[in-house]
DNA sequence: CGAACAATACGAAGAGTTTCGTAATTAGGT
DNA sequence: ACCTAATTACGAAACTCTTCGTATTGTTCG
């Protein structure tokens, strides 16, 4: 239940990500993968990871004497519920406008534009 | 100075939805203008509004009675902030990724696939 | 066993956000 | 001038997030 509208802040999508990467992991593993910057004391990161757990956000396995963490929301998941947020929040929901504010600062790769072309492809066979 | 790295809050976008929409207003004004859900009482948007303008989120004109709001930061660039901040903290700096996750969910309707892809034939064409 | 080390648990502090009650201020009407 | 109504100012409370220091627990090794 509290995975399902859990909003992950900043610093837990920190961890999130690399839980998202390297798989399941110890506090002293993840601590280490973080980002550098900022940089974060080993029990910092436990606290944030007690909270998650608390949250929903990751699971713990504690048969070890270092306690195992893994996510317990996907990637997919919480990528949809972010863009959904924002798209509703500050795009009027207006997928054209929210891409085009994107495009308009970013140097968008042809690999990208070219792999939003054929999803819009997909999207339009899929709707007929 | 402030304008630029401020990243407004939820209850914040509300307001500056508000701002955007209609305009420059008095606190009594754009609480009207707020969402019913969340009710949000008279004193409590005014001390939001109060600290939006020390955050550089609006200016106000107090020359009036009754001090009129209006923003001091653009929608655009409000959009691409935030939606820069996500591109780069969810997923990865990859727009087709973004969108991909977006148009999962959601009913895009053919204006807006329409809308994207004269988008990405104007990039294309920017950068050849 | 006991020393040393590593991990977890706990709690508190500081910052930021949001809420709202109460006080002070201002303007209008009679 | 005075009462009333509307507005702003102020500050406190509740909550969350983040940080980290310290205490406790557990493991290993001599």
């Amino acid at each position: 239940m509290s995975t399902k509208n859990t909003k992950p802040t900043d610093a837990e999508l920190d961890v999130l990500r690399v839980l998202w990467e390297h798989g399941p992991g110890t506090v002293r593993e993840i601590h280490d993968r973080l980002p550098q910057t900022p940089h974060r004391v080993y029990t910092t990161v436990l606290k944030l990871l007690q909270i998650m757990c608390e949250k929903g956000l990751v699971k713990r396995d504690e048969s070890q004497r270092a306690h195992v963490y893994e996510v317990a929301v996907s990637m997919e998941q919480t990528q949809q519920n972010l863009v959904n947020h924002l798209l509703a929040k500050v795009f009027d929901n207006s997928m054209s406008s929210m891409v085009m504010r994107a495009l308009s600062t970013r140097q968008a790769s042809k690999e990208d534009l070219d792999e939003i072309r054929k999803l819009l492809d997909k999207m339009e066979g899929d709707e007929s």
